[in-house]
DNA sequence: CCTCGATGCGTACAGTGTTCGCACCGAGGA
DNA sequence: TCCTCGGTGCGAACACTGTACGCATCGAGG
């Protein structure tokens, strides 16, 4: 025992651990969740995250391996958000999958940093939530009916498309949020020929339809005559 | 005209600045898309750009406001490889358009940080090489004659698709080189399910040109009868 | 009561983007 | 010919970052 410093100082400057409440993964997550979600993600640093989960930032290491594992685990966790599609039949699978691409196109707004992620570490190998929602989808297209060995193509086709859009749309509206105006304040400062009437959060929304019902339209041509739910007017 | 016969020093102990070599805005950007390319968006450092360059980090200011502008002017850049497409008549508008997409995707696959970045700004106002290539396409679904206001969400569906699928395939495929092995070794890795007679890439050309294709059809059923190109697969 | 694995965290290190101020160039006027 | 002066390069510095390491401390189990 050297004499480094003084052996042991009083009792109140003792360090004081009042209750040792243990870390969870699960806190830390969604502690991450809310801080990329309020800040973004080049706002989303180690120490800040440690301060606001009222511990030091090394300790996250004991749950997590690092930053890029911690932010895999946030993009998975909000994936949890949807609730798989219902059962899959080949009446029924059109507005189960519209459903369930709304449902996408939403949980991409709420988490706008959610999109570029997705984008750097791909679709697939995501976590369980995010699979458990791609076979939920996969599972429509079974149901309905496509040519064997199509169900995938036809379900990627359609989660490029909503993460697509969903992902350039979030995009969009957090540059406008970092700018502090509204929506259609910015519209008619930066292109000052659409009209005052219109609902921008409406237009982007039947943009997103426009678009999600022609990919239904062009899947659906590819079913067997008869279960199609087509909204084709040229009727061959 | 002016000589070069300084009488200040010897020409041994000048500062030995050899020669002055102005950096140029041009230069640093292709140098950054060089660093992007090879090394990914994280490893590209004002640091590294400069010694790159043989030039001081900080020189790189002058003509670049910070590395997000730098980053745009980058993928700004990467969207001039794409030739605008050729004239829009209503009757070639398809192959056109289809041809387009699959210069995009090319494009997104050799630049695979382009489109996590895309997802971080936003498609639309990203320089003028973007904007030329998205009025181009825009001229096509004009030509091919939609129904008014309906060129712009279907260009807009077409985009989003094409960004969507070439995204996720690009982060796959920069995982797949980051472990250094092949696509074929990965996939027996991963999912030993998949034959082994199937090009790896071939069945992703294959998977774009299914979701392509199907877009194209729901977006033809919408054109006035008679000019549709209906199911007209696109491949090679 | 003692031991031991698990956990928290202070310190430290190698980087990062960016600012500031100074040194220098080359052209344009006196 | 000299002398200014806007533009350019860049070394030093600052505030941060992710994270490896080692030590202090805990709670449970013997």
């Amino acid at each position: 025992m050297p004499r480094d410093a003084k052996p042991i100082t009083s009792v109140w400057t003792r360090p004081h651990r009042p209750q040792r409440e243990h870390l969870t993964r699960e806190q830390i997550v969604t502690a991450t969740i809310e801080l990329l979600d309020g800040e973004g993600v080049e706002a989303l640093s180690m120490r800040k995250l440690g301060t606001r989960l009222k511990a030091g930032a090394t300790s996250l290491y004991r749950h997590v391996a690092n930053r890029d594992e911690l932010i895999q685990l946030a993009v998975d966790d909000v994936f949890g958000e949807l609730d798989p599609p219902a059962a899959a039949t080949h009446r029924t699978w059109r507005t189960a999958v519209a459903r369930a691409a709304t449902d996408l196109r939403a949980m991409v707004l709420r988490h706008p940093w959610v999109g570029p992620e997705l984008g750097q570490v791909g679709l697939l190998h995501v976590g369980p939530n995010a699979v458990r929602m791609t076979s939920g989808l996969l599972a429509q297209f079974q149901a309905a009916g496509f040519p064997a060995g199509e169900e995938d193509q036809a379900a990627g086709a359609l989660m490029s498309y909503v993460v697509g859009v969903a992902t350039s749309e979030a995009a969009y509206l957090s540059v406008i949020a970092r700018s502090g105006v509204s929506e259609r304040e910015w519209l008619s400062d930066h292109s000052p020929d659409v009209g005052e009437e219109v609902d921008p959060r409406q237009v982007r929304e039947d943009r997103f339809a426009y678009g999600l019902d022609r990919i239904l339209d062009g899947l659906a041509g590819r079913l067997t005559p008869g279960n199609d739910g087509t909204s084709r007017p040229t009727g061959r």
